[in-house]
DNA sequence: GATGAATGAGGCTTCATTCAT
DNA sequence: AATGAATGAAGCCTCATTCAT
């Protein structure tokens, strides 16, 4: 008890949620770096307090353990999923939708990094029911975002090679996936800038299949 | 029992250096398993020892370490990646062939367990340079092997779009790496076979825009 | 059975302890060569196999377990020990025999090497009850042989400065067994015979306040 | 309750820094037993922790490893040796900073506990340069030491036998550490006292050698 | 006599997690 | 809210010793 106290109500009336957020956010991004950098299990919780600054036991004042620290950055990975596909729905084209899908691992931070994260992510997923569940319903998300993008899109359904919206989309993440899952080995000797182009690339070259080449003009509103 | 076995008789025609391979094998068939089910990190020397059933002691006769037995399956991955394009060589299509590759991670033991191996080898080799360096020289063999087929194949001449074999040949492998690794994650809800009905579509979706229909009937040779 | 059978008898003739001894002796060279470099338990059983160039279980059909070889070789070292005062006994003065005595430390292999290997002894000695009995034969053994020495040397007698035979053997002792000490630190940028060198000039130095100067020139018969 | 108590009673007058140091001189203390009881490698991080009655983990808390730790006590005891040689200088006469020299090693603990882990500390040191390098560094201050205390001694300089300093300290130096080196064996029907007489007696010994009897009653100021 | 594959206990070290402050 | 000392289980690896050949 000291002065303050009859200064200050006991229960201050601002933002109680705010530094919660902070800290777990602070934690999060901590933890994303270690988690892509080393690994999931071979990521110490002290690798991440001392990433975040912060000393051991605060983490788990936010996150029960070291699990609940991996699903929910699994979840925020899926609402950064859903942040993409509202980026890409304001597209003026299906193909410049596309090309905000196809670069999204590379910007984050490096290009590496993300990948290297979102394969250690299946990896557990592969394991870790809780984890499975959440990246399921990422790729249920993205399958349903661009199945949606294409069925709204005119150039699309003029070229479809009598492919269902769903078939298409689905053959369109797995070259997502498959890039991005080949890009944890970039040669050391590529620029960021570099990779980052040859992946396009290989998404072009499908476009370029997948769509009339006429329909790049047009808008898909 | 040849010739050489009349003139000296006393010494038994012993098979030394086979029991070496033999425990390395059954070393390294235990690893496998006890890697796609739980992961490098995960898996402990001692559950490997115990699904080989031998003591942990002796694999360290036949490896020097932890690193050493993900080493040596990624070299073994290596050689399967080698022999499949021998066998995919000999397909009488072009068409056969990439069924073969496309495949393979769906047969040696359960649809998932090399997917979840292989996707975990990606992981590591992420992290660690020496895994990187075998990885590597698979994804090189796998894009070297399958461009060559395309250029000995009529059928792929004749509908390249303007693609360089490289490009289709990169294509095919983003498809057949994403195809995987979204595998890992089959619905438990979904048979084997149907899993792998799935996958195969959305590579013959994508042959299907690649080549011709009509040349479909073609041999390759 | 080979046709030599016919020709040599079963059981050879000829001297049956003869390999035995060689055996042990290979192995008791091997294993204190090794013991010096490394330390009791630092040598791992194979290391000594290694460096005799045997296998493994050979050791353990002369020897009950690695307790049994570094008792014998302390053994060994007590006979070695009466060795040299058998040499020492027959040199032509006191003076002379104490140069043999002090000099042994330093020429059966390197200085080091044998220092290092009786420190290890004296080491285990304090915790090995087994090894500490032998040990404190050889100290015995070293005391009593340089009292008879000193006794029967007339310089000695002329110049005690009022000493019991025991109490110079026992100076010289320390001195000598100090000398071997901190011989095992020998400094790296001091040659072999500079060491050797510096020890003795130790003894020397005391051997000057122990004895008249004048009676270097007497033989001590 | 000291006075600061009325002024400051909120914060309690904190030892942050003393728990560090109680831990850590904790853990050597243990250390140090089991390593003169065991010897360095026979000891076990287990053994020192039990001793400590602490847990095995926190070892690592102050010390990287097992290493650190006899590197540790090795520094510790340079300190001693420094502290001796503070205590020895205070002496009225060379004589009797010279018993304080030759008794240190008795007196800490018991008469073998010290005396071993010396011991162990230069077998370590021939294979071990860090250690090494501190047991050397103690060598060195002790030569100095000693030698720094006969120059400023009349009774020294009056009866040298045309010896230096140094080669005077070497020889105090080779009989003290030889009679260290005898004292691990310290028969066991002797009492600590006996073994500390008969091991003073040695250097009385040489000191009456090295010193002129009729200096012993002044002072060596 | 000789080999070296095999065992399994035990040592060093790390790390997720808890808890007193 | 925050710290970091403390725990102890568990992992990797080594090694003395045995035994079938």
């Amino acid at each position: 008890m000291n002065e303050r106290s009859f200064i200050v109500p006991l229960s201050m009336p601002t933002k109680r949620s705010e530094p919660q957020l902070d800290r777990r956010a602070q934690i999060l991004d901590a933890a994303m770096i270690c988690f892509a950098e080393c690994g999931f299990h071979q990521t110490s919780m002290h690798d991440i307090s001392a990433k975040a600054g912060i000393s051991v036991g605060l983490i788990y004042r936010y996150f029960k353990n070291k699990e609940e620290v991996i699903a929910a950055l699994a979840a925020e990975h899926k609402k950064d999923i859903a942040q993409l596909f509202e980026r890409a729905g304001e597209a003026p084209t299906l193909l410049a939708a596309m090309e905000v899908l196809f670069t999204s691992h590379c910007c984050k931070n490096s290009p590496q990094i993300l990948s290297a994260f979102v394969v250690d992510l299946f990896a557990e997923a592969s394991r870790n029911p809780r984890v499975a569940k959440v990246v399921r319903g990422v790729m249920r998300a993205k399958a349903e975002g661009v199945a949606a993008l294409i069925a709204r899109s005119p150039e699309a359904k003029r070229s479809a090679h009598g492919l269902a919206p769903q078939e298409i989309a689905e053959m369109i993440f797995a070259v997502n996936d498959g890039t991005m899952l080949r890009s944890v080995l970039g040669p050391a000797n590529m620029s960021a800038n570099q990779q980052r182009e040859r992946q396009l690339n290989v998404a072009r070259n499908l476009w370029g299949l997948l769509f009339d080449r006429t329909s790049h003009a047009n808008g898909h509103r």
